[in-house]
This record gives structure tokens, sequence and C-alpha cells, in this order.
RNA sequence: GGAGGGGUGGCAGAGCGGUUGAAUGCACCGGUCUUGAAAACCGGCAGGCCCCUCGGGGGCCUCGUGGGUUCGAAUCCCACCCCCUCCGCCA
């Protein structure tokens, strides 16, 4: 959520980043404005109304103390007038304030000024890539070659529960969990706290980090008990100190967790959903910072590093986007994808979205922190990034390792994970 | 799921129909003292919203959430949510 001040003060800026990031009507902004004059002129009067009923209260109550009970009654029914008069004035601000909230929760995050302007993905800039690319001649896809080995059974797993949610088996599952304990011991290593988080969420943590209203088919519903089951952990992580003033000292928090992430992603089709380059459940490690204003893009550059070294680690070849604005999503202020090169495909996979929200998240989750010097509090910026998820890491992996005898090499970081240095064909 | 207790400012914790937006303590900020620090002492210190003749003044709202009673509610009533204790169930 922006600021309304920020709409009052600089509207014009606001109308262009909706058009920047072609996230909506740039007249919302019009609309926001004539209901946010119209609910201020009500308040206003609203607010003198009850001052001057609690000027009659007090003195009736005077009055009654006094025994002085014919006047006390008199201005008893002086109320009566001003109550109703009250009782219009709340029924139109009702009406309004809710309508002014979810008109402001439409409004995007505005791009930061280092965003490049951009009409569609091919305006993103690759700003930084890492290693060698293999050609995928003679080179099979993921999916033959997790098929041969037997580490993932994508049919099964459709019977049992839908497409989009594979088994891993034998070594694939044990793979996943040395990729989990991996990318942790390497947060860890980096000054992240560890946590496991509850992997359903209420509305108002999915309100906080932005799922809701704009995000809401993205994911599913448990609505016997009215929760969400999570897309991210960055939900429930980001959302671990909402509603709270945390001290300056405190800054910054650095936390990971590893969780399943659970994805509607309706409408999706062909060789975008083929093998594991989507899923409707796959495990995530996510990088959670919230941090002061002043520091939050030094944090987002560090956030970037930790995320790119566990491919560097991996060996894998990746390159870094920044995406540009009409790619950069409704809640993010700046944003870097990570790539994975497939070689067994030819493409790139996005492994990492890394991005800070500035005060976009905090202002929804009314998280803030006092500052040293005791003035009033303020926003605390939160960011965040995947670190990383799995599934399109072990596309490239055994893309990238797989040995013309059938075989996968293990990557050296992961061998003390997986205990073996090569994935056997089986 | 059943019975009982409870949810008050950054934290702890009083208040239980009318100068209580809220005692007190801690934390925090400013100052005195000190070579410096600690201690002690003095002062300040909840948040949000709105208005104005605006580096100052004024008003409104908020004591888990929503509704009700009343001229007036943190205080009484109802519903819901959450926490604690005991019982039940259980990985």
């Amino acid at each position: 959520m922006i600021d309304i001040r920020l709409l009052r003060h600089e509207p014009e800026r606001v109308r262009e980043a909706i058009i920047l990031k072609q996230a909506g009507d740039p007249q919302l902004v019009d609309r926001i404005l004539a209901l946010d004059e119209e609910r201020r002129r009500l308040q206003t009067e609203a607010d003198r109304i009850r001052a001057e009923l609690n000027t009659l209260s007090r003195q009736i109550g005077q009055l009654f103390q006094q025994g002085q009970h014919q006047q006390a009654e008199e201005f008893r029914t002086r109320t009566v007038q001003l109550k109703e008069r009250l009782k219009a004035l709340e029924a139109r601000l009702e009406e309004i304030e809710p309508e002014q909230e979810s008109l402001l929760l439409q409004i995007p995050n505005l791009p930061h000024p280092t965003v490049p302007i951009g009409h569609s993905p091919a305006d993103n800039r690759v700003v930084y890539q890492w290693g060698e690319p293999r050609t995928p001649e003679g080179l099979q896809p993921h999916w033959e070659i997790a098929e041969s080995l037997g580490i993932i059974d994508f049919a099964r797993g459709a019977k049992v529960t839908g497409s989009g949610f594979p088994f891993y088996v034998g070594w694939g599952a044990r793979l996943q969990r040395a990729l989990i304990a991996f990318f942790l011991d390497e947060a860890n290593q980096r000054g992240y706290v560890e946590m496991e988080p509850p992997l359903l969420v209420n509305a108002q943590s999915a309100r906080g980090t932005g799922q809701l209203p704009d995000k809401e088919d993205l994911m599913y519903v448990v609505e016997r008990d009215e929760l969400f089951l999570i897309p991210t952990a960055e939900v429930p992580v980001t959302n671990y100190y909402r509603d709270e003033l945390l001290d300056e000292e405190d800054l910054p928090i650095r936390l990971c967790a590893y969780s399943p992430c659970f994805r509607r992603e309706a409408g999706s089709y062909g060789r975008e959903v083929r093998g594991l380059n989507r899923l409707h459940q796959f495990d995530k490690v996510e990088l959670v910072k919230i941090v002061h204003p002043e520091t939050s893009y030094e944090e987002l550059e560090g956030l970037r590093q930790d995320a790119e070294r566990l491919l560097q680690l991996l060996g894998l070849p990746y390159r870094v986007l920044l995406m540009c604005t009409a790619d950069l999503g409704f809640t993010p202020a700046k944003k870097y994808d990570l790539e994975v090169w497939s070689p067994g495909q030819g493409r790139w996979l996005e492994v990492s979205s890394v991005s800070n929200f500035e005060d976009f998240q905090a202002r929804r989750m009314n998280l803030r922190f006092r500052p040293r010097d005791g003035s009033r509090p303020r926003f605390v910026h939160t960011l965040n990034g995947s670190g990383l998820a799995l599934p399109r890491v072990v596309a490239a992996l055994l893309e990238h390792y797989q040995h013309p005898d059938g075989r996968v090499r293990v990557p050296e970081a992961l061998i003390p994970y997986l205990g073996a240095a090569w994935i056997p064909a089986s």
C-alpha cells in the first residue's frame, strides 16, 4: 500500500507508476482523491459534532451532581438531534472508508528510479552473467533424465493428487533434502536466522505481503477455516513481526526459511509446465530482510549476492536480470531475477526473484520501528529473495551434470549433503 | 471438544460507569552532576486521523475485535477471536 499523502501531494508520480507498471487504470488516482476529499470533509464535521456531544455530556454530568435536573434534561434533548446528524455522517463515512481502502490497495508500488522503463519482459536488462552455458546438442531434458534414473515420478503424482504434484523417489528425494540443507546452511552462515514457518496463513497475513486482494487466484484456499496455503515462505516469515513496533537497534533482521510452496498457477501450458518447469507444489528456501529504510538498497544487493553464491557453489551458469517497469510486478520497487541455464532445454529458468518492497508491505502490515532518538515510529523496509527454489535448480543440475553413461555428477559443494559423488543410473 | 481465568501504552502492571488516554515500575529521549561512565536527581515520553490565522494551536478515535445499554463505558451486556490452567483427545 502506498502512502495516501504521496498520492495527495504528487498524484502525477502515482499515475505514472500505474502506467509504467501497466498495473491498472491511472484514473484510480482521481477517484481516490475525490473520495479522500469527501472523507476529510465528513470527518471534520463529524469530529466537530462529537466534540460538542462530549462537552454536553460533561456538563450534564455536572448538572446532575449539582441537582439541576431540569437544566440537565434540556441539554439531554439537544444531544438527540446531534446524534442523528452524526449518525448520517457516520453512515456515509462507513461507505467511503472501506472503498478508499480497497482502491488504495489497488495502487502498485512506485518503481525505483534505477528501474529501466520497458513495455514487455523483452525490456528486462541482463546485468550479469556467470559461467559458460552448455549447448543443448546431444543433451537430454531433465524429465527424460529423471525418468531414466527413476528419481521423479510425475505420472503417479498426477494420479495421487494431480498434475504438477510429482513424487521424488530414492535419489530424487535425497537430492531435495540435500539441497534444502545446503541452502539453509549457507543462509545461516550469511547471518540469516533460520525459521520453520506455518504453511497456512490467515487473510490478514496474505494481505500484509500483497497476496490479497490482487493475487488471490494464485493461492489454494482452505475455506472452512479461512486459511490459505502459502505460495512462498515470504508470507509467514515477513508477517512474523506484523503489527509490531521494533527498536531501531533490532534492524536489520535477516531471516531464512525452508517451506513447500503451493501455487494454483491457473492458465499455464505447453513447454512452460513440462517436467519441473512449473509445479503446483515445490520446495524453496526463502531469504527475508527487515531493514532500516536508509539501507534497503545496499541490502538488496547483498541479498542478490547471497542468492547468486548458491548457483556459483553449484557450478550452474546463470544470469541476472534487472526487471523493467512492465515486468516488475505490483509490490516491488525494484527486482532482480536470477535465471539458471537449462542446457537440456536450451533456455533460461527463473530460480530466484530478489526484491525490495521499500515500505509497501510494511505499511500494509503496520510494521514500524522506533528511531534511536525516540522520535515517532517509521515504517521499515522489507525485502526477500529465493535462496533458492528447488525444482528448476534440480532441472538445471540434472541437465548440466549429465554424463553420457546415464549417471549424473554431483557438484562438489553438494557431495557432503548427498553423501555421493554421482547419482547412479538405475 | 468441556470447565475456569485472562486480553490495558515499547514491556510489565493498576484501574472496573463521569477531570482516566489511562496510576506505578522498567525501557527510551533531553538535562543536572561527573575527566568519562554508572548511580542519583529534574523534565519529557502511546498511536492513528482531521482542522486551523501553522516550525505553533485545537479536535476526534483507539484499553483483543465487532455490536449493544447509557447524557456518558477500559469499566455493564452480547457475539466472535486469541492466550493461560485443568479435563478429554492425540503425532
